[in-house]
DNA sequence: CGTATGCGTAAGATCAACTTATGCTTGATG
DNA sequence: CATCAAGCATAAGTTGATCTTACGCATACG
């Protein structure tokens, strides 16, 4: 019989790339799972992977494989979370990814609102890169996670997560009032088209998240369907900061509904026909564990209670 | 997460029902098995078994466990058959059970298509109870099984088994000539209803296989479904020691038209609307082991063979 | 070209799993 | 009711698998 701990190795070497990668996830030694897929490999019967260069990669049976390993740990996730529904009482740790500056708004009513609901559980928030979810889920660091898509962001189909949707809220132009062309025309403002409401700003300087984040390519997508290319000034993945810049007449720049509460003075603000939307990952198989289901029902409740403020 | 080798003790202790039993199947000491299901239990954080008298039973959640131990477990099979199918060449031993009796016809012609197209296999053949042709696939004794059920007796539905029709035989009542009520008509009579077939021999006695065999039940419902109580004379599963039987009036019997081929001088032989179902069975997800296709299409063209004599 | 990265093998250490030995409870039997 | 066998569980010891450490080799990178 295959052996499900020499799968979970495979299917991470698939998804990091080096052996050395899956051994650092794994708390491992690059030297123990160089001999565990050696072992598989012997097993199956057919070559698995292959080097190439000083890594190796998988061979096409390599890769079929891990399709059956990912069937597999998703069953067991499924398992292990009936278990702990039929265990009474909702405690223990629970390791909550958010992604940067995700956090002051959502993370602390929602955890608020699990603690009065189940005292017993202990959360443990801490920041990851949404991009890194994904690894940090299968790796066992995390159980669930807050995390963000854009439109114009495909979201890239992973098997091994699952998500449910918690917020869809519309982003907002910010920028100055001081600005030539377009007056100020306060929040909610009705729209035009992305290209109407982005036009004016074609020759702005831009404010935008970080390169390499989803953020970013968001704002660089939106301007190149708007008809231009956004001269990018300032990559600050903070919202108010972004805010605040705008309103000091650095540039324009996107930001969720969510963080235009407190909007400085000086600062307009456009809603766009354009969206984020939050979601809560988890390993998949793991919708119906007692404490990811409390996580979700706590963070829509959360959400809920800021909306309405 | 689930250690899969305790999953599959649980799953074999479930259908076996006494940790020794499952010991012994799986050629461990009952220690063994009792330690490893106690770290399940410690593991899972629920009560997974009681102790019922001297023996355990599954609790709730244990059973529960059971069908995501079935479903990993078919996987797993399924990932190790399509292994297999990469592995290009067939060969190795392949574990073959057969009902008794069953040998005659369809297993030697079998063998030796089999043979023929894939001189490497190493087919071996071992004659075991329908009843138990499911623990020996499970427990790898077995990795295929010619099987059979008939009409009024319902297939027990098993999950951790898959199964895939070989061949459908119509039932003949075989009798002596020199009985009293109807005269001889020969093979391939024109049939009435059961009961009108059955119904002269209500009263004669009667030839099954053994009790406590799909064949014996299958003789007693069709006889009840025809009005009446069978009385057993003989019991026997050799189909041609039945046909001699009633070749010399010693009562009246069930063959499949298989066996009818060489029946003796002085039996009558008439068709019923009965039906026998040969199956080849094999565990559930390696229907796709290259091994177990070659099978089932050997046999296939072996039955053709003989229905064409 | 030196240097760092990544993989693999060999040898020793550690830990999990299995067996043997033993005791307890339960159900069957005379 | 006494006795016995079946079945399970625990303790202790052994074995085997798995992991780490140490090292060599190939490859990319500056």
């Amino acid at each position: 019989m295959l052996d499900v701990r020499r799968l979970r190795l495979l299917r991470e070497l698939d998804r990091r790339g080096t052996i050395a990668a899956v051994a650092e996830a794994l708390a491992f030694t690059a030297s123990a799972v160089s001999q565990q897929l050696g072992v598989l490999e012997r097993e199956a019967g057919v070559p698995l992977l292959e080097r190439s260069g000083r890594r190796v990669v998988l061979t096409p049976a390599g890769r079929i494989l891990v399709t059956h390993a990912d069937a597999v740990l998703e069953r067991l996730e499924l398992a292990v979370s009936q278990l702990a529904g039929a265990r009474e009482g909702l405690g223990g740790p629970l390791q909550i990814g958010t992604f940067p500056s995700g956090g002051p708004a959502i993370v602390p009513a929602t955890l608020a609102e699990l603690a009065r609901r189940h005292p017993a559980l202990e959360p443990m928030v801490r920041e990851i890169d949404s991009a890194r979810v994904s690894d940090g889920l299968r790796a066992g660091e995390l159980d669930v996670a807050l995390v963000h898509d854009y439109d114009f962001v495909p979201a890239s189909p992973d098997t091994t997560v699952d998500q449910v949707p918690l917020l869809e809220e519309p982003m907002y132009l910010a920028t100055g009032r001081t600005a030539d062309s377009t007056p100020a025309t306060g929040p909610a403002a009705p729209g035009g088209t992305l290209a109407e409401l982005l036009g004016p700003w074609a020759t702005s300087p831009w404010i935008t998240a970080r390169e390499g984040t989803t953020g970013h390519a968001m704002a660089v997508r939106a301007c190149q369907a708007a008809g231009f290319q956004p001269r990018i000034r300032h990559q600050v993945n903070d919202f108010r900061t972004v805010l605040a810049l705008a309103a000091i007449g650095q540039g324009a720049g996107f930001v969720p509904e969510m963080t235009t509460e407190h909007a400085p003075e000086g600062v307009a603000l456009t809603r766009l026909p354009l969206f984020r939307r939050s979601k809560v990952a988890f390993r998949a198989g793991g919708g119906t564990h007692p404490a990811i289901a409390a996580f979700v029902a706590a963070a829509r409740t959360a959400v809920q209670g800021l909306g309405n403020r």
